[in-house]
RNA sequence: CGGGGCGUGGCCCAGCUUGGCAGGGCGCCUGCUUUGGGAGCAGGAGGUCGGCGGUUCGAAUCCGCCCGCCCCGACCA
């Protein structure tokens, strides 16, 4: 493997992560504050997960639509919790035509306002319902710090807004769509989850209920990366959403919103990368083989270009995978097999003359860091097998660390030193009270990130204020 | 919003203390030699020194104001 020009993981995290998403071409900064130009070795990881969840999301019956950016700032403010959630990161355009507008336009930072608001139209009969409709598009929220991918002021995601005539349709719509989140993220971007709720505090504003996905990242600390909520009525209380039911009465609408952003294009840097740059699981990589042709005479070029075109033609034509020749002249094999490492390749290919005459190849494999030599028809019938073995691995990988950093809590002293020292998930009983989670949070800068979907006993006093246990709490240092 | 840092060829930075020809490395272009783990040599192109104003014979450098970005905290996917 070759040297890195990277920032240790182990001595500086923040640093690593700024450096490999620079250097492997992923994302850079913006002109404005805060904002992301995504490059395309990044965009096209997105755009694999995109598919990887629309896919999912035609199969259990959703549309896409498209609802516009802005939104006049009256809509915005018919959710009470809505908007006293959203109010501080909203980006208002006061200006048009070079003139005052007469009332603001919100950017969006979500959109079940101005969605509910057109729901009220659509919904008259139950016989309309549900409505299970989706949109991708980006969203801006004001941040006050940003980071590449992890928190940028706009951001690219998908919302899916979907109305139910029953309580328990929406519930149960609401924890259908986690686990789809939970089947990508961890059978595509390979990144292993823990599902649970939020507490109140943590929850979206005007949810009854938040359902999420947690990971863990290299440096042990926790990211939220997906959720799913139970809006009960509130919207349809707000937006006057209410439909005839068949016994003839009229009723309001229950709803769920649910969304996945780029994000998570961070946390599959953060769960995989090493020190000597990204390992991109094979469902998402950009590129899956990278071939590297080896030749000094123009003679050794044209016989290595032969069997590295045909190669590269096959991977793709009869195994549909995304092969790159990289035949760029003026870099040297060694510079090639570098940079291809940084970007997080899963296999690469290294043909030259002395393969040549063992009429063989040599076979590198990003996450293993070995190298193999093969005939080139073994190469070529295998490698579909071997990326699914890389795309195992790195989540078993993935895993074995995850359940490595579960921790058990015995007293709140252990917590507080161990969230501290060792990062990680800490799992305890706690009495269920805001004010005891405000003040263990500003005591250990962990927060919870989720209890058990269905509420359990921990048949223990809380940790911290000695109260009757009413939840299993897991708490992390988070992004 | 508080604390810190930075703005100088495409990128990273030196020069500023003590004013006097605008420099280095990387990258880029050309040529030759190279090519199995980040090549070497030679030549070359590329700059309103973040902006405005002031001091001065003379400002990247000193003074004032402004703008922008990054990092660390409080808020958040």
């Amino acid at each position: 493997m070759a040297k890195s020009k990277l920032p240790k993981q182990s001595e500086d995290f923040p640093g690593w992560y700024v450096e490999v998403v620079k250097q492997a071409g992923m994302a850079e900064h913006g002109p404005a504050k805060g904002s992301m130009i995504i490059k395309p070795h990044g965009y096209a990881v997105w755009e694999h997960t995109q598919r990887a969840l629309d896919d999912r999301f035609k199969a259990t019956g959703h549309e896409n639509f498209y609802f516009p950016l802005l939104i006049p700032m009256h809509l915005l403010e018919k959710e009470a919790d809505h908007i006293e959630g959203f109010a501080p990161e909203v980006a208002v355009v006061t200006h048009g035509g070079g003139q005052k507008l007469e009332e603001p336009l919100a950017i969006r930072p979500t959109s079940e306002t101005v969605i509910w608001n057109t729901y009220s139209k659509w919904i008259q009969s139950y016989r309309d319902l549900p409505l299970l409709y989706n949109q991708w598009c980006n969203i801006v929220r004001w941040e006050m710090r940003t980071r590449l991918f992890l928190r940028t002021s706009e951001f690219l995601w998908q919302e899916g807004h979907t109305a139910h005539a029953t309580e328990r349709e929406a519930i149960d719509e609401t924890l259908q769509m986690l686990d789809v989140y939970r089947e990508v993220t961890e059978d595509v971007l390979a990144v292993p989850v823990l599902k649970g709720r939020k507490t109140a505090n943590e929850r979206f504003p005007g949810a009854v209920e938040t359902y999420t996905l947690e990971g863990l990242m290299r440096d042990r600390k926790a990211l939220q990366c997906g959720t799913s909520h139970f809006l009960g009525q509130n919207f349809a209380k707000a937006y006057d959403v209410t439909f005839l039911n068949r016994d003839g009465k009229q009723e309001y609408a229950w709803a769920t919103s649910w969304g996945y952003t780029t994000r998570m294009v961070g946390g599959t840097i953060m769960t995989h990368g090493d020190d000597n740059g990204l390992r991109l699981p094979p469902a998402v990589a950009p590129v899956q083989v990278a071939i590297v042709p080896i030749y000094k005479t123009d003679e050794e070029r044209s016989a290595v270009m032969e069997v590295a075109t045909r190669m590269r033609d096959e991977l793709v034509g009869r195994h549909n995978l995304r092969v790159k020749l990289d035949d760029r002249d003026q870099y040297r094999p060694g510079f090639k097999f570098s940079e291809w490492e940084l970007k997080g390749v899963p296999l690469r290919i290294e043909v030259g003359p002395r393969d040549l005459a063992n009429d063989q190849v040599v076979v590198a494999e990003r996450v293993y860091g070995n190298k193999k030599q093969l005939s080139t028809g073994e190469a070529i019938s295998s490698m579909v097998e071997m990326l699914n073995d890389i795309q195992r691995a790195l989540y078993e990988e993935a895993t074995a660390f995850l359940d490595d950093n579960m921790h058990q809590i015995s007293t709140f002293d252990e917590f507080a030193e161990g969230v501290e020292t060792e990062g990680g998930f800490w799992v305890g009983a706690w009495c269920g009270e805001s004010d005891c989670e405000i003040e263990i949070t500003e005591r250990t800068k962990a927060t919870i990130r989720f209890v058990p979907i269905e509420q359990e006993d921990p048949g223990a006093p809380c940790m911290h204020c000695g109260k009757p246990g009413a939840e299993r709490a897991t708490w992390a240092k988070a992004y």
